[in-house]
DNA sequence: TTCTCTACTGTGAACGCTCACAGATGCATG
DNA sequence: CATGCATCTGTGAGCGTTCACAGTAGAGAA
């Protein structure tokens, strides 16, 4: 009986109307939050509905609405960088769980070529999602510009790079957590402090090292560049920068890297030149990723609040869907205390 | 200009009929295969399709078609488990690019809470999707009795256990993949091959069990229960097991366990212990996870084919939605020789 | 009583598309 | 010349909902 019912062609507005001995008019009004009806009515509604096992059907309400009560989860990001980052998970789960709880599904796009670039702009452009989660790092990517343009609501994971177009976004305070690092190493006595930045096309890799200057500057250390080495957030890169910061100053005595996976390729070349972390050099990380744990020694690192991050994101796309204007939320950043800093 | 026309009321089908000359059913067909159509109309109308940039507007479609072309990726794993399994991005990743090509979106549902439970089953049992990507191992998911029994089509990733209901799964060969791995231990000399398994509530802990096992019979070694442990995938599970067959079997020359994670585990303490991997013990893991390179030693494992798991499972519902009857794919796995084995 | 206002209810008309059907045309066949 | 068939085209209906509007009933004020 419950499988045929099942089977069966599912029940629509006017089923539940027939049932509850009403109109249709009446039912969509108990749909869309009940104002303007008896109580009676909505009960007879309610009744009806659970006894029919109704469910909206959201195609027929999206046609006539023009909303779609559905948010894309666009990444732009060349794929090995961030799929592969173990934030991103928190990211995306804690995104659709945050979205779930309204009710509203999320799609999932990822743009990694140019065709899959179109596509999804098409998608997006031609009204399918009522709005977009980005997360695109890099610089000058004309996928924010497109979607600006559109008129499609957007919040960003991090702040846009070189937009000039004026859009919502919600961030780690990268620039205080690298300060926070730098202080940390300071009051422990490190005087000689190296950094290796993320790529400077990314907010993440420009504002940390901007925090790494001021507090060299705060404390009164000279501005050396040779104390500077550039990664790209691989654990290879920080290999290299590594080697070429030993180099250029063999006589440095705490490095803040930009990521915990280019920490760990640190502590690798350390551990590879005879250097030993913390009592020869200490070593910050950023991120607080399970390989901040499981590096020997373990990482001091920065942990970014990224169950917050998702759950700002998604308050701040439903507010600017629902006519809002776009809003910046900037989170704080915590420093982890473990054993190489 | 431009920008007005893109802020414009989106254009109809009728729009599009207007501008080539021809009747919506005319356009409509051109939509939809363009099989009866004289080659003149066609081009009229794609003309007139890329001059208003026309997007079909698919609530409208589904509303009549009853499909929803959208399919759902539904998580119903513990998220601690495989959330955090770096393959899991794999499967996510390439299962939106397959489905990307044809144009169908993802959903993206984590039923991590009995609450999200509901509210995803009744999103795809009021037949919002087409069809189910099931990530679910554990046994007696009560999801997949319910799923199949609203008769939606449904592809797992690896065999659902447990489930009498017949259901269509793709997965890789765990059993031979165990055996490979048995077998190139004892290639290599060792004789007291010992094993960490995955929770035997999931098909990959059932699996490569049963894979050793059989292995271990064709070579003629006794089938000795001291030498098997239980893990949960957890890297302190794999030590906590490490630990307990140290103790219980000293004389132990190789360890085959049913992941990467885990086999970090024995790792570390097989160190502690004093052991030298792999000189005194070989190590073998599985999934050929990041943290399969970056352990030290590296670690010899099993990879996955996760990539084309993800491709034929998007392959396999495809056909499901199209009317084909339930199909069960095994994909090889593959032996990645490293140092520590 | 009569009027006005508020709370509530029902009814057509859309929304943009596909589908079934009817009609038209051209060509080969009887 | 009539018939059949395949190819092509246009039209009306309807998918399930919301929205605007018209209408009713009851309470309170004049």
């Amino acid at each position: 009986m419950s499988t045929a019912a099942s089977r069966r062609r599912p029940a629509t507005i006017h089923d539940v109307a027939r049932e509850a001995g009403v109109s249709r008019g009446t039912v969509s009004r108990v749909l869309n939050g009940g104002h303007y009806v008896s109580p009676t009515a909505k009960a007879a509604v309610d009744a009806a509905i659970r006894r029919t096992g109704y469910v909206v059907n959201r195609h027929a309400r999206s046609l006539i609405t023009g909303r779609s009560d559905s948010v894309a989860f666009l990444l732009t990001e060349p794929q090995e960088r961030f799929f592969e980052d173990p934030n991103f998970n928190v990211l995306l789960r804690a995104c659709t769980q945050a979205l779930a709880a309204q009710d509203i599904p999320l799609l999932l796009m990822i743009a990694g070529t140019e065709d899959e670039r179109r596509r999804n702009l098409r998608y997006i452009e031609a009204g399918h999602v009522d709005g977009v989660l980005l997360v695109s790092s890099h610089s000058g990517d004309p996928v924010v510009a497109r979607l600006h343009e559109a008129g499609v609501p957007v919040v960003a994971c991090g702040k846009p790079l070189g937009q000039t177009a004026r859009i919502g976004y919600v961030a780690a305070d990268d620039r205080e957590g690298a300060r926070d690092m730098v202080r940390h190493l300071y009051a422990s006595g490190r005087r000689r402090i190296a950094t290796v930045t993320g790529p400077l096309d990314t907010p993440g890799g420009v504002e940390r090292l901007a925090g790494y200057r001021e507090t060299l500057a705060e404390f009164g250390l000279p501005a050396d560049e040779t104390l500077i080495a550039t990664g790209d957030y691989s654990r290879a890169s920080g290999e290299d920068a590594a080697h070429a910061l030993l180099e250029r100053a063999p006589d440095i005595d705490a490095v803040f890297v930009a990521s915990d996976l280019m920490a760990q390729g640190v502590l690798d070349a350390l551990s590879r030149a005879g250097r030993k972390v913390p009592e020869d050099i200490a070593v910050g990380g950023f991120d607080d990723s399970p390989a901040a744990l499981s590096s020997r020694p373990s990482l001091t690192t920065i942990r970014q609040p990224w169950d917050r991050i998702s759950t700002e994101m998604v308050r701040t796309l439903l507010a600017r869907i629902a006519g809002e204007d776009p809003a910046t939320v900037i989170l704080p950043t915590h420093l982890v205390r473990r054993e190489s800093a």
